[in-house]
RNA sequence: GGUGUGGUAGUUCAGUUGGUUAGAAUACCUGCCUGUCACGCAGGGGGUCGCGGGUUCGAGUCCCGUCCAUACCGCCA
């Protein structure tokens, strides 16, 4: 027997047993004539105790242990003399009578510690000892909680979870297609899917009314600190269902999630159209934990001789609470930010509404005081109130607006990781270019604290308007049947109305755990250049790998 | 493909205007220490300053190239 106990669960309750415990030493603390070790499994931490006095060969033992070593004691669970309240095991020790070393360990790179001393890219080299992080692994145990809750919740819906295939064909919408060679097919590739869609939909026309699937999918585009070229989508369908339907079940499962997972009971989602959230926040998933909202000024800038507004298509301002007093500096510190090249504005104009009542611009050349109030009450804006300016055409400064929103916010502190606030957009323009289509094209996103969480859309169901679809989307009739031939068939043998939703697990987990960065949500991600470093992957194959399946590589470096 | 930031001890970082023997913290090793829990104290070892080239009497520092990492843009629902 390994052990009787884990190291996390032991406590005054348990005072004079007897234990057995395995697990790694984290840490050893020599005092003399006495030696702790701190002994850490998934669970906890518990603290190991030798007295010379006692057992001066096994106190020696202990002093000849090292970090990470794994062992295995043997002793009496004691109150300590010196509690410790930051730790759940912290009012008891083990004494210890017997030790055995079950592996020794290198000395670890980096210290395995909550505020450990890696660095990123050391941390991934050495993956597997990230992991016996607390903070890592309880990334992980969260994960599994929300992956849990959900098939709790979709199961008691009679939803049901329907492996699909991995290895699938090729369709050229969307992204680049992970492809696989096929040994007995020489010459063709399989593709891994970006979604299961065609199969939950195949799914709706089997009759199945209800499904879902947690399930890698697979894209092969740039990374990003929320992108991953692997991934995992909680895939979702529903037959005989309108939007509301979906909009309703959903919104049910995430907040069955923020409830069971994180204690927190959250209002009715509000729903904002594709339309209103660029027009008031210049974004199609804005984070709505604070206001900042867009408001236009093109007719009242007009006429005063300052080509920059009269020129723009669009001239839009967002008010900051309580920023009046940005010095000079400040200001030039945002003009940079909105110049450089990913924003790419020309320039950035600021009012100050003073404390003191008074107007002061960075157009005053142009704009009489009077103009300036007029804009100040516009904005709804109180005196203390600094209000930031940008112009040109409209969908590029709405998006260079949206970002210097989201600056002022991270900037006043008002994107508290702790808040969350949920919003579906609705009513996305898919297809602007047929009215017909448009109509019958429902398409949504679930938006929390400005990322976007899920999406989805009311299917088309009859084959008729799904050909239509694909010549709008500028397929061929041929090259349609090639690709999608399987689905419309399917669909003239009574395919039911039906829609549904997919939501990336990876970021919705961030987002419960505060993190910026999906990666701390898988086990074992990849890095920026798509490559795993901890077991090297991608690598060559040898020659014969290749010959069999009729691949022969281009010589690579050569110019072009 | 592009832009920014970074690469110096096992690790995280500092390193001034180009100047002589490249530092700190932590980790590691040794010794001391009987109630620590980030124990403490004393000592020690540890460096291809990413790589290549250039400027210079002299380069961690300046210039050019390149590689790696990372954030973002393009791309990607």
């Amino acid at each position: 027997m390994y052990r009787s106990n884990t190291c996390g669960e032991l406590r005054l309750s348990d005072l004079n047993k007897e234990v057995t415990l395995s697990g790694w030493v984290s840490r050893i603390r020599k005092m003399g004539g006495m030696t702790f070790i701190d002994l850490r499994d998934r669970y906890g931490i518990t603290q190991l105790s030798f007295n010379q006095e006692v057992n001066q060969h096994l106190c020696e033992q202990a002093n000849s242990l090292g970090r990470e070593w794994v062992i295995q004691v043997t002793g009496t669970v004691q109150e300590r003399s010196s509690k410790n309240p930051r730790i759940p095991t912290g009012e008891i020790e083990i004494i210890v009578n017997k030790l055995t070393v079950l592996n020794a360990s290198k000395t670890p790179p980096f210290t395995i510690e909550t505020d450990s001393d890696g660095g990123d890219e050391l941390r991934m080299k050495y993956r597997y000892l990230d992991l016996r992080r607390d903070v890592v692994r309880q990334n992980l145990e969260l994960r599994h909680k929300m992956a849990l809750e959900t098939r709790h919740y979709l199961d008691e819906r009679k939803f049901l979870e329907v492996e699909t295939p991995v290895l699938i064909g090729s369709t050229p919408e969307g992204a680049r297609d992970f492809i696989v060679p096929s040994r007995m097919n020489p010459g063709q590739f399989y593709a891994l899917p970006q979604s299961p869609q065609l199969f939950k939909q195949l799914l709706m026309v089997a009759g199945f009314d209800r499904y879902f699937q947690i399930v890698k999918c697979f894209r092969d585009e740039d990374l990003r600190a929320d992108r991953q070229p692997e991934f995992t989508q909680i895939d979702c369908e529903m037959s005989f269902v309108e939007q509301d339907d979906v909009l309703n079940t959903f919104e049910g499962l995430t907040k069955h999630l923020f409830k069971t997972i994180k204690g927190i009971d959250l209002p009715p989602f509000p729903r904002m159209s594709y339309a209103d959230a660029m027009k008031l926040y210049g974004s199609d998933k804005p984070d709505t934990r604070f206001g900042m909202t867009f408001v236009e000024l093109k007719e009242l800038t007009m006429g005063r001789e300052f080509k920059v507004f009269d020129s723009a298509e669009y001239v839009g301002a967002i008010r900051v609470p309580g920023c009046a007093s940005y010095t000079r500096r400040q200001l030039d510190e945002l003009t940079d930010f909105v110049k450089r090249p990913q924003i790419g504005a020309q320039g950035l104009i600021y009012l100050r509404y003073n404390e003191d009542g008074t107007l002061k611009s960075s157009v005053d050349k142009f704009y009489s005081e009077e103009d300036l109030r007029k804009w100040a009450e516009r904005c709804d804006a109180v005196p203390g109130d600094l209000i930031l300016v940008l112009a040109g055409e409209t969908e590029k400064t709405r998006k260079q607006l949206s970002e210097l929103r989201l600056e002022m916010g991270s900037r006043l502190g008002l994107r508290d990781k702790g808040r969350f606030e949920c919003l579906w957009v609705v009513d996305f323009p898919l297809l602007e270019k047929d009215e017909e289509l448009d109509r019958f094209f429902a398409a949504y996103d679930l938006v929390i604290n400005g990322v976007e969480i899920g999406g989805g859309s009311i299917r088309i169901h009859d084959s008729q308007l799904q050909s239509k679809m694909f010549s709008v989307l500028g397929f061929t009739e041929e090259r349609a049947q090639e690709q999608f031939g399987f689905l419309m068939n399917a669909f003239r043998y009574g395919a039911p109305p039906h829609g549904g939703i997919a939501f990336g697990l990876d970021r919705f987990v961030s987002i419960f755990a505060g993190l910026e960065s999906i990666r701390d949500t898988i086990a074992f991600p990849k890095n920026t250049a798509g490559r795993d470093v901890m077991i090297d992957a991608p690598s060559s194959v040898e020659e014969e790998q290749l010959d069999e399946l009729g691949i022969q590589l281009k010589p690579r470096g050569g110019t072009h």
